[in-house]
DNA sequence: ATTCTAACA
DNA sequence: TGTTAGTA
């Protein structure tokens, strides 16, 4: 099938698609006057691909780990599962940090809260108070 | 009518 | 990524 149907079946657009092909993600052979052709297994492919896009995964690594995916389960190299779970370290380590950055700005908006409060008690109902954000556990 | 490559927004 | 240009 070419790169239309494909698009169209995979919900993906032709330019994405052909990024991927650029990418390494995806290889469609090509007719005799070189437009792409997809095999039918290419949706299923493609929608892998999403998924992994969707968890966090660089281009770059996708096409790493691919080749993995593919390969016969008995012999899947450890470089699968191992950089899964690097990305999964990474991904919480980035959580970690955020949750550092959101508990350090929570306390400089106590702060600013507290001054304003402090400034404002003569004439109480200036403004309407905007809502502190939201800082669930 | 579709797709291709390259390049700009 | 979308879009546009000039082709095949």
């Amino acid at each position: 099938m070419r790169i239309g149907e494909v698009a169209c079946a995979s919900g993906v657009s032709p330019r994405l698609l052909r990024y991927y092909e650029e990418r390494g993600l995806l290889r469609p052979g090509r007719s005799s006057s070189g437009q792409r052709i997809f095999e039918d297994d290419a949706i299923q492919r493609i929608q892998q691909i999403r998924d992994l896009l969707a968890a966090g995964l660089s281009t770059e690594r996708i096409s790493d780990l691919l080749p993995c995916f593919d390969a016969p389960a008995s012999e899947r190299t450890s470089h699968l599962l191992e950089s899964l779970e690097a990305e999964r370290t990474k991904i919480g380590a980035t959580i970690a940090s955020l949750t550092t950055a959101a508990d350090a700005l929570d306390e400089i908006i106590a702060d600013v809260v507290q001054t304003r409060t402090a400034t404002t008690e003569d004439h109480s109902s200036a403004s309407t108070h905007h809502s502190a954000a939201a800082a669930p556990g």
